[in-house]
RNA sequence: UCCCCAGUAGCUCAGCUGGUUAGAGCGGGUGACUGUUAAUCACUAGGUCCGCGGUUCGAGUCCGUGCUGGGGAGCCA
């Protein structure tokens, strides 16, 4: 038996008059007594469900199809006709209507044809992509991963699959999550009291990974142009509605590039992947602009079609502080610019995503490339009008004297990157590479204010359901 | 972690300056009706008003405290 799905049947697929099953779980029924009932059924193949008209004549149609409620799992067999009704092109006149799985207690069912908060639904975490909002975020979230996916293997870029277990302790961009398998209450101790990791599982102390960027660099000076995509670990209490515990990070390199050849990959590979979304779910973001935020189409399409503005962290500064604006925190050089002010030069001031580059020395990590006078290093962030920064990347520093100098002076191990220091000994090249958030590029996709609901099961400090 | 806000039926919410028996819509059940579109109409069941303590003749309402959730900030992606 093969199985149609719902996005075919509704697009009049295989033809008019065909005799197809579908598969899928009911969203409403609506009876008729003269005659049949309507059971508007969805499988997750696209946004719309599929109506059934199931006639009073099938078998179980008293005992049973009169008792299907939202969210039982069907079975239905019929004739793929055009609709005699208003709404829909296609449905099924059923001649069969298997139930798969009834719902227990239907008083109880969770998921109801109507609005919910997104605050209860993420106390119903598995059952909430049975919702329009979820099966839209969901579709949304495969094609942007997927045209990830393809942007960079159209350019000749490979997929590396960095360690989600690193034994890098300080890599500078945040709180980590132990891994160990010692026990707890009595863990084995060394002479001066403290745990002796060397009786850990890697005989050593090892944590969940924060950026896949040291590792991928050693690929990066060997494949000239990768990426690293998947799960990364924060152990921060950060209780917002943009941090995840655990989230999905894009983190491209490039050898034999600069700031400015990085800030190009990254305005044409925004680009790309909102264009994609455009193409391939107009129906999930029609949805996004009717329910969730009524720009979501027009600031995607807005923002494919943008000139990039490029500009020094000196200039940006300059611009703050000559706005005239009252910002909370001072805009002013060797301070990080605050959410207000990234919202300022891209909502207020040039009305566009923005690239500020050149950031000072004091507030960078190690591993960015030193300007010539030393006070600024070559990072960038892209910032994108109404959620502020999108990307964050920084060319390389790949003179061995040069990192080295600033390791010392920052006091980091240089043992401890012995390894990293080698990619600067062993034909070492001008290299440049971003981070992107996933979940945050889907927030910014579909409108959704709050990262938990982007991300099936959201880590958060204090919560681990499901 | 800090600052604000909220917690009333399965869900979304109303409930006035404290005052009889706490309401509506949706969802569930029963029935009517209809090629229906989150159908419509009638009836019906459904409540530890987040927990604890206090003020008061009287607390869903006021105060304290705890818990949970949300928004904002910081950290950052």
């Amino acid at each position: 038996m093969s199985i149609t799905r719902i996005k075919d049947a509704l697009a009049g697929k295989p033809t008019i008059g065909a005799e197809i099953t579908i598969q899928g779980w009911v969203r409403t029924r609506r009876d008729s007594k003269a005659g049949f009932s309507f059971i508007n059924v969805h499988d997750g193949s696209c946004f719309d469900a599929l109506q059934v008209v199931a006639p009073a004549d099938l078998e179980n149609y008293e005992t049973e199809v009169k008792k299907l409620t939202s969210g039982c799992a069907v079975n239905c067999t019929g004739t793929l006709v055009e609709s005699g009704g208003r709404g829909q092109n296609f449905e099924i006149q059923a001649d069969k209507i298997d139930i798969v799985g009834w719902v227990e207690d239907p008083d109880t069912y969770p998921i109801q044809p109507k609005a919910h908060s997104f605050e209860f639904l993420r106390e119903v975490a598995h059952l909430r992509p049975r919702t329009n909002t979820f099966g839209a975020i969901t579709r949304v979230r495969h094609v942007a991963a997927q045209a990830i996916h393809r942007f960079f293997h159209e350019r000749g870029y490979y997929w590396i699959n960095t360690p989600i277990i690193t034994a890098s302790d300080a890599e500078g961009a945040g709180d980590m999550f132990r891994v160990s398998t010692l026990d707890m209450v009595n863990p084995p101790l060394k002479d001066n009291g403290q745990v002796d990791f060397g009786e850990d599982f890697f005989g050593r102390e090892t944590f969940l990974t924060v950026s896949g960027q040291l590792n991928v660099e050693g690929y990066c000076l060997a494949m000239s142009k990768v990426y690293t995509f998947g799960p990364t670990f924060r152990a921060e209490n950060s209780n917002t509605s943009r941090h995840l515990a655990e989230f999905w990070m894009v983190e491209p390199e490039i050898a034999f590039t600069d700031l400015d050849g990085l800030a190009d990959v990254a305005e044409d590979f925004l680009k790309y992947v909102f264009k994609t979304v455009l193409d391939e779910c107009p129906d999930d973001m029609a949805f996004f602009e009717k329910r969730i935020e009524p720009d979501a189409l027009k600031r995607l399409e807005k923002f494919v079609e943008a000139e990039f503005v490029r500009l020094d962290y000196e200039e940006a500064i300059r611009i703050l502080s000559e706005s005239g604006q009252k910002f909370e925190f001072p805009a002013e050089w060797g301070l990080d610019l605050q959410t207000e002010h990234e919202r300022y030069l891209t909502e207020t001031h040039f009305k566009a995503p923005v690239v500020v580059m050149n950031y000072p020395t004091e507030i960078k990590a190690f591993y960015m490339r030193l300007s010539d006078d030393g006070r600024t290093v070559a990072a960038l962030d892209v910032l994108a009008p109404g959620i502020g920064e999108i990307i964050g990347g920084s060319q390389r520093e790949e003179r061995l004297d040069v990192i080295e100098r600033r390791m010392d002076d920052l006091e980091l191990d240089k043992e401890h990157y012995s390894w990293y220091l080698d990619l600067r000994r062993y034909g070492t090249v001008p290299h440049a590479g971003f981070g992107l958030g996933f979940e945050r590029l889907i927030n910014y996709i579909t409108g959704m204010t709050n990262i938990r609901d982007v991300i099936p099961y959201p880590r958060v400090p204090g919560k681990a359901d499901f």
